[in-house]
DNA sequence: GCCGTTTTCGGCCCGACTGTTTTCAGTCG
């Protein structure tokens, strides 16, 4: 079964190709459009090719466009790119990866020294045979050697959260030059991303000047890429890559919304702005005479556009800038509207800290209520102690339910669901807890057709109140896992089990995309935080980033519903499956 | 190769930085 983002991966590959080749830039403009248009759109192109949909419909997608995508999905290949592909060694497009080399070098360093792969690059680089070639010099020799030797350690993303703490810092080291003004980080750090590839920084300054020489010297900065006197960028020692952008109090709004982006959010926007005959750039929007229209703000820059403010966590071309204009912006969750915590783990299973600490926790943040939940392998077996601590686990629940007025704290349990789709525990072990969490564990290379009916069989359970992390993916470590998603989320509609999006920064399980699909198949989510400590709590702030991303309002949330709601829908979802 | 509320031909997002063959191509975001 082919992806999207497969189907988008030829695409890639022929413009990668055709440009080293020197074809035509529009249409390898074109293949790249069409695969953005492939990646983004949220259609099932192998749905739409079998059951024969006129794709060239969609857009960027023409007559010949479609043609390949209906050979990519029926026969797995695009000859017009197997054909490409004899032309070069296959470690080509790996030149395109390194710093400072483009399509035209790439083209150069094949013909000229037959470098056709990394290893070619680097030793060709330590020969200096590199300096020789016309266009090339020292300086760029040492550059591309240096970026051989950096893309084999790193090359990767960093994690949101891992990314945060260093935002923060730089932000606050920012503040203490006198002559800034406006300082955000935009790119998709501000969009919320899962991970992120560089911060983006967007300040306004009296002294542009000064203000790159102050960021220029900020002490953690290991190298410094580029400085002018608007743009600067520099390397941390963390192998973080910071872009500032320094514009004036007039164009800070559009600067803010370029570099913010997405990329195809913002080329969807200059789109609109052609049709009118204006021109959108990091200075603001322009009408034919280059006079003003808008730039100070990002809300006067929609405006003009005649659009409701868009939420930066939207801004991927996914549909909602029609929904702007139309006025149907989804009014996105926030943290303060989170009224509980429904998957983490006690000093009874995993998690470091009591029942009674993490019910403290939950009040101190404002939560109504609080279902702990460890997991059933801990709780059923002596694991080194004396005997299952079960029985132990449930009593100090109820004392603690007791003992807390106004506040409800829910008897929770993680099962794990077994190859057969079977729960780790019978129903009658799990009749007395109020909330069964059911995670999707080893085996995760089953068939998508096995991996689906597992999951389903699962949630025939009458006992089952949460999905969690049915993706099964480690950020950066674990792919996802082939099941249909759709299909799940549809029965998880309709039999009343919640989907989880959790936030471990690493997990993030569901994703955006997945989450508004469940939103859309008429799910109920859940955001939950996994932690294993009262302070990990507040990492929940990593879930609502996803949901928000994900579309998902108030409404589409449980754990945002008042105490009495959830405690009477959960009755509610249980007679439901009973049926 | 796609696209069209002036167009089926002639456009296609746009600007900064680097290095320098001191005017612009190549690269990047």
């Amino acid at each position: 079964m082919m992806s999207n983002k497969e189907i988008a991966a030829f695409f890639k590959e022929l413009a990668d190709l055709l440009e080293i080749k020197g074809d035509n830039p529009f249409r390898i403009r074109a293949y790249r459009n069409a695969a953005r248009t492939i990646e983004t759109s949220g259609y099932d192109f192998v749905k739409l090719v079998r059951e024969g949909y006129d794709l060239s419909r969609l857009p960027d997608i023409g007559e010949r466009i479609a043609k390949k995508i209906a050979e990519i999905v029926t026969t797995g290949h695009l000859q017009k790119l197997d054909d490409l592909r004899k032309e070069f060694p296959p470690g080509i497009l790996d030149l395109l990866k390194i710093e400072g080399i483009g399509p035209k070098r790439a083209k150069i360093l094949y013909e000229k020294l037959g470098i056709g792969s990394l290893d070619d690059l680097k030793k060709a680089a330590k020969e200096h045979r590199i300096r020789e070639l016309a266009g090339f010099d020292e300086k760029l020799e040492e550059k591309i050697l240096k970026g051989v030797v950096l893309y084999k350690k790193e090359g990767k993303r960093f994690l949101f959260a891992e990314a945060e703490p260093y935002a923060r810092k730089l932000e606050e080291y920012l503040r203490e030059e006198p002559s800034i003004g406006q300082i955000t980080v935009a790119g998709s750090f501000r969009r919320r991303k899962e991970t992120v590839g560089d911060l983006d920084v967007v300040i306004t300054s009296a002294d542009p000047l000064r203000a790159m020489d102050h960021f220029s010297s900020y002490d953690a900065v290991k190298e410094i890429v580029s400085k002018g006197d608007t743009r600067s960028t520099v390397i941390l020692k963390n192998n973080l890559q910071i872009d500032l952008r320094c514009v004036s109090e007039q164009s800070y709004g559009a600067a803010l919304h370029y570099f913010t982006g997405s990329k195809p959010h913002n080329i969807a926007v200059r789109k609109m702005a052609m049709a009118k005959g204006w021109k959108v750039n990091e200075y603001g929007v322009f009408d034919e005479g280059m006079q003003r229209l808008a730039g100070r703000t990002e809300e006067e820059i929609y405006r003009l556009f005649g659009m409701a403010y868009i939420e930066p966590e939207l801004r991927e071309d996914r549909g909602e800038l029609q929904a702007a204009a139309e006025g149907k912006l989804p009014k996105l969750l926030r943290l303060e509207d989170l009224k509980g915590d429904l998957h983490l783990y006690s000093s009874y299973g995993s998690g470091k800290e009591t029942p009674e600490a993490l019910v403290r926790q939950a009040q101190s943040l404002g939560y109504d209520y609080l279902a702990i939940t460890d997991r059933a392998d801990h709780l059923t077996s002596a694991h080194g102690r004396e005997k299952a601590p079960l029985d132990a686990y449930l009593k100090e629940l109820e004392r603690l339910q007791k003992a807390s007025s106004d506040f409800l704290l829910l008897k929770g349990i993680e099962v794990a669901i077994l190859e057969d789709g079977s729960l780790e525990l019978t129903e009658e072990q799990l009749a007395p807890f109020d909330l069964v969490v059911a995670s999707l564990e080893e085996p995760f290379d089953l068939s998508q057709k096995d991996q689906t009916k597992r999951v389903l069989k699962a949630l025939s359970s009458p006992s089952v109140t949460i999905l969690a992390h049915p993706m099964g993916r480690i950020i950066g470590g674990r792919n996802r896992i082939s099941i249909d998603l759709q299909r799940i989320f549809e029965t998880a509609a309709t039999r009343g089990v919640w989907l989880e999006i959790d936030a471990r920064p690493d997990r993030l399980d569901l994703d955006d995309v997945h989450a508004r699909m469940a939103k859309e198949a008429g799910a109920t989510l859940v955001v939950s935080s996994l932690a294993e400590s009262a302070e990990a709590m507040k990492q929940i702030r990593y879930g609502i980033n996803q949901a928000r991303r994900g579309w998902l309002e108030k409404a589409n949330v449980a754990n945002t519903f008042t105490r009495s709601a959830i405690k009477k829908l959960l009755s509610k979802n249980r007679r439901k499956r009973e049926k």
